[in-house]
RNA sequence: GGUCCGAUAGCUCAGUCGGUAGAGCAAGUGGCUUUUAACCACUGGGUCGCAGGUUCGAGUCCUGCUCGGAUCACCA
């Protein structure tokens, strides 16, 4: 395989060649085009961020003064010029300020704004100076001459470092004037277009970066941005944790790489571990680890992470999904239920500005009551006419309930045959203490009171074996070792595992689990050398 | 794997009945310089996904392929 050159990765067009040219360009002004570092001093007085020094209280304040002058105004008035020489007095009083960040589009002249990512400030460069550059030597020396130069040179999307005091234009917009430009590194490539970001599905997984950047840079969207899905995101999952924690849990990691890929019907990874020349799979559930961790004595216990399954994609599906599991010592499927209601209407309030309420394509979706109904009452609901046995429950079940319920619901009392980890309901024993929870008709959580008799566990499994031999792959493997954890005595436990994505689709308003994956499994890019033509 | 839709400038997209390849943004040059996505003037930029076919002539019609999206099947 040949080693692709720089220029082949980073194809040339107009663009690239005007920003590597304005890039020679810089250096000759700069020096060194990548310096190491850019001390960021705000307002507040400490190394600081674009969003906290515009939430720091003088500018918030001075903001928001300025948004109640604005809004006495009338079409195309400007603020008062004695309005706004009381707020610079207070904005110049802050000092000089030290801000970072990449350059929005232009807009006019001599104005640009500065994004963090979160938030944007407008910075302001006069021709007639004072504007010095900060040479990238390492020895912060300045060229008090050349500071327009460079910014005359700068590019959409380039990051520099700014220097300046805080005032309000003419307009009311709290900006930077600077008087110390120092560049610190080159987009060489262009931006996502400022009004529809990167609009192809594809290129927004692939090139999730400048999915992102498009997040920041764009002027109007619809519905969240990328990085707001993955903001919310990442608010679900530390809230879920937080909740668990609080509740006395212990989060652990059990293994990625097992000798036997069990705990859930489904097609392993398979991969080889070379110094013990031994195949190992990548794991498709935590569950039986998990387990054995509640007969060690861990009462309350939870994994966070990813699975992995051999399956095909779907936009419900991707290879490594994210799953919480939990188990709780000495509690039934019903607590279990009620647990998982309390801790989910948690963590959506939190990532969902405090509302229980979404709205999920053309439904709106109630976190604030989940139903409970049986497997065959559901049937009997939806499908009053089918017929139902052993044999074509859970058909009638996907067929006809399934795609029913938009509403958060607990389907409970399934078929044992298909449950082979979880205790038979005493009062029917064809039937397991199991319920799985659908919102919008996509399977969200699955529960269960834990078997814990090692001897039935064992016959489960030798069933499970059997509808191997007849050809289910994706039927269990028997784990010894499990049973013998089991033979150290269990405590009575309920467990549930959580779609953490497909509870992050529900929250974002969004219909592929591929956009709630930063990185979802795609083809290798054409050409890329990862596939053999 | 089946079905449907799509691929045109760096990006977002037009392209009528088959008849010279278009716009906005982005880029370049010059101007403007307290502006709020889009200031003014000029300029450059195309293997119309790939390969065949029909035709005097194909971005457009036909066939195959590649990649993507939607949907069905399968799965969590």
């Amino acid at each position: 395989m040949s080693i692709p050159s720089f220029n082949e990765i980073i194809e040339q067009n107009d663009q690239t060649e005007a920003r590597a040219a304005s890039l020679d360009a810089i250096a000759a002004l700069v020096g060194n085009v990548y310096p190491n570092k850019f001390s960021r001093t705000a307002a507040s007085g400490v190394e600081d961020t674009i969003t906290a020094l515009k939430h720091f209280a003088t500018v918030a304040d001075v903001e928001s003064r300025m948004a109640e002058i604005k809004a006495s105004l009338g079409e195309g008035e400007r603020p008062p010029a004695d309005k706004k020489d009381a707020l610079n007095e207070k904005l110049k009083a802050l000092g000089t300020v030290r801000i970072a960040g990449r350059l929005t589009t232009p807009t006019r002249g001599n104005f640009v704004h500065l994004t963090d990512g979160v938030n944007k400030l407008q910075v302001y460069c006069n021709k007639k100076g004072p504007l010095a550059l900060i040479k990238n030597d390492g020895s912060d020396s300045v060229d008090e001459e050349n500071g327009w130069a460079l910014w005359q040179l700068l590019d959409h999307g380039d990051l520099i470092g700014a220097e300046g005091y805080l005032f309000v234009t003419n307009t009311g917009e709290v900006s930077v004037h600077v008087e110390k430009l120092q560049f610190l590194a080159k987009a060489m490539l262009p931006m996502p277009d400022k009004m529809h970001g990167i609009a192809d599905p594809e290129l927004q997984r692939r090139f999730r970066y400048a999915d992102l950047i498009a997040s920041t840079l764009q002027i109007e969207h619809e519905g969240l941005t990328t990085r707001e899905v993955f903001e919310r995101r990442a608010k679900l999952v530390s809230r879920l944790r937080r909740f668990l924690d609080d509740a006395g849990f212990i989060e652990v990691e059990t293994p990625m790489l097992t000798p036997k890929a069990t705990g859930a019907a489904a097609k392993p990874f398979e991969t080889h571990h070379n110094a013990l020349d031994i195949p190992l799979y990548a794991r498709v559930a935590p569950e039986l680890y998990l387990k054995r961790l509640v007969v060690g004595g861990f009462e309350k216990v939870y994994e966070l992470n990813r699975n992995f399954r051999n399956e095909g994609l779907s936009q419900r599906h991707n290879p490594e999904f994210t799953m919480l599991e939990f188990y709780i010592a000495y509690m039934d499927v019903n607590g279990m239920m009620d647990f998982a209601v309390t801790m989910i209407q948690d963590a959506v309030a939190k990532a969902n500005n405090g509302g229980l309420t979404v709205k999920y394509g053309d439904n709106e979706i109630d976190f604030g009551k989940f139903e409970r109904i049986s497997m065959l009452d559901a049937i009997a609901k939806y499908a009053p006419g089918v017929e139902v046995d052993d044999n074509n429950i859970i058909t009638a079940f996907d067929e006809h309930v399934e795609h029913h319920l938009i509403q958060p619901t607990f389907i409970v009392d399934y078929p044992k045959s298909i449950s082979p980890l979880s205790k038979a309901d005493p009062s029917n024993p064809n039937f397991a203490e199991r319920f799985e929870l659908f919102i919008n008709g996509m399977e969200v959580a699955n529960g269960f009171s834990e078997l814990n008799d090692p001897k039935e566990q064992y016959e489960r499994f030798v069933d499970q074996m059997s509808e191997r031999e007849r050809g289910d792959e994706e039927a269990m493997i028997l784990d010894e070792d499990y049973i013998r954890a089991l033979s150290y005595g269990m405590p009575p436990a309920a467990g549930i595992g959580i779609g953490i994505d497909r509870l992050v689709m529900l929250l974002t308003n969004k219909h592929s689990i591929r956009d709630v994956i930063l990185f979802p499994h795609m083809r290798p890019e054409k050409g890329s050398g990862g596939v053999e033509e």
